[in-house]
DNA sequence: AATGAATGAGGCTTCATTCAT
DNA sequence: CATGAATGAAGCCTCATTCAT
């Protein structure tokens, strides 16, 4: 959860952070779970509590009610995604950010971004106001961060086309979005490296095609 | 399956079952409302037969369960897609032929194809493995209509790229539901056309940069 | 619950009003039931349905909550005592009239005004503003309808204090409420019989006191 | 039960108790408040301890659950019926007395008798008969020791009527067990002062009635 | 065909109580 | 002595489903 700590925490002895996350990040750990699993609404709190192999009544000492659960985990879905993009930043060139960017939610470690959880988290925002400001939270600054490095980039100026940072980057997070609820149609079985194939495939085709000088690569 | 046109459909073709909707349609037309408006594990049986203005009942006559009703909803999406593909292969050209087909989803006549219902049945699909048959299944169907237009169009040809037909399919199908999932951003109180506009504006830019054979536009 | 429909009722069939109580009322005579026998707050909705003899689920399909049906008790209550304090004017004598009012929490058939309710509802009535409203209504039209028996009774304009008729229900009432409240310590094995004879015995001496025209009658 | 006493209280009588007022008490001043303020069984322990500013599971050092704060109270309540009662005593006239008596719910210092505890305790009592047997032997108490304040009271020779000491205290004891009930039904606005006022005004009413000679005062 | 009363399992939440620290 | 995290039973309420009418 925070990753950040490792540069602070070196001399010390024993870490308490990191080994025992505390039970805020256990519970939202075991709910991402089961919302990956089985969606928000079909998910009961016993589902939560018996995944993260506690009682239900302590979930409650840690968030008001299930609706906090899931504005909690919008929440850390937030963060992680800033987290993703500062990584994605500083990427060498333009290509491997996005890469970095649009392949968090099939194959980080285990409890982080699902595509089943961010296409129930789209499906919530159509309902609940606070989710839809949420997420259009995280889309904004998202998009602000790839459109800024679009803008930087030296690859963007080669280009063919003349559409803007802005809407290039508008471009690439439809076809990210558009990927990624592809995925929702994916076996189970398929592993995260398939999955991760599966996006790369389709999106770098798109950004050869925007960030490319011009027609001669494939027969030149 | 239409238990009325038993009765009266012995001697004509076809005629009563458009203008008298059976049951079985009234009730999806109410449970398209409430599944878009809350969701289908949110929607009761009974929020169905309020809005149908039938009782509760009456809806086990005509579906076996919820779960049937909610098949029996996607089933009808896929009949719906393949009229929607239908109209969009008679169109002049192949960009019209894809603003037919995108934007279905927001400018129908009202208990049609919605984006809250769409990303629903994606998120359903990533659990329930019939939901995702029966997706993948249009989805298909759909990208293989596509892929042919693509073929048969004049402005494919000219294209500067190198994709493939059905490398051109995927991307289209990629943002345009990424767009559908953007739409569900949008406030509600947005209108269908507003809507139908913003979807239109990105999708373009991407046909645009696909079909149009240089950097100077093709008329240069 | 309407005992009134029989001045109307009086030549048809079959009345079913009065047969097959409707299951308002079934629940609240089972409600009231469990309500003096362990309080508003212990009776669960379980216990209730279960006096009742029906399942919980239907006690919500006739009442929105657990709260509804207490307030729907105090209105109950709130018309039963009108109907006892209308049988108490046609009382030949004041004192007659008050003990029909007074013993009605102790002698009536079956699911009627049991003390422990009473004091509950008082108890109730200090923390929920809606309940002290209803029960101050109901006290208030009884104690007006005393202060007229009184101020039109014979006995009260013979008596030897110069209390006002309002000043003399005030005193009875209170009397009244104290005796109920008392009625709340005896053994539960007592008879209805012998509560009522202990409320009586205490509460005639107090209107004897009131209503007697001199001392004479002791030791006259 | 005061445990501190036993490290300190060695070798002087019983000093310290008093000052520093121990666990149980500030748990039953806590208890109090609680309880008049939201009953018996709405009040949590949680509740309690906030008020008390402990922890909860401190209170189980003092007391064995719930029930056992409970009849503490109930205990505590007698006690102080008790002491009320000896400084009744002392007082100059049998009106004094009883005026004592009767404002003690409301006109003591903070946390001691409020009425909707009391109302609250003879509900208890309806179906708790240990309660039973405690608000008995407290109400027995008092009411011999005000059948014995009549008994010796000289106002009392003179009155009118021809009732027993004992039967004196019983309409007394009832008028005021009335108006306490009758006090939970005022606005939780009202001061003190005010609700103390509005229930010596009945009470005095009544035994203006019972002590004085004759129609025209004692003293014509 | 149609209704809607009825059921009861199951979900969310609270709370008395225990116990490791 | 004191804390408060943890448990789990129990309460309120909803809802899919059935069935008599």
């Amino acid at each position: 959860m925070n990753e950040r700590s490792f540069i602070f925490a070196v001399p010390m002895p024993q870490p308490p952070q990191e080994s025992i996350p505390d039970r805020r990040t256990q519970i939202l750990n075991a709910a991402m779970i089961c919302f990956a699993k089985r969606g928000f609404h079909q998910t009961s709190m016993h589902d939560i509590s018996a995944e993260a192999g506690i009682s239900v009544g302590l979930i409650y000492r840690y968030f008001e009610n299930k609706e906090a659960v899931i504005s909690a985990m919008a929440d850390r879905h937030k963060r992680e995604i800033n987290e993703v993009l500062e990584r994605a930043r500083q990427a060498p060139t333009l290509l491997e950010s996005l890469e970095i960017l649009f392949t968090a939610h099939c194959c980080e470690n285990s409890p982080k971004v699902q595509s089943a959880f961010v296409v129930d988290l789209y499906a919530e925002a159509s309902r609940n106001p606070q989710v839809a400001n949420l997420v259009r939270d995280v889309l904004g600054t998202a998009m602000e961060g790839v459109t800024e490095l679009i803008a930087q980039s030296p690859e963007a100026g080669r280009a063919s086309h003349n559409l803007t940072p802005s809407e290039l980057a508008e471009l690439i997070f439809a076809v990210a979005r558009g990927m990624l609820m592809y995925d929702t149609l994916q076996p189970q079985e398929m592993t995260e490296g398939e999955r991760r194939a599966r996006q790369l495939e389709v999106t770098r085709r798109l950004w050869r095609l925007l960030f490319t000088a011009e027609t001669e690569p494939a027969y030149a």
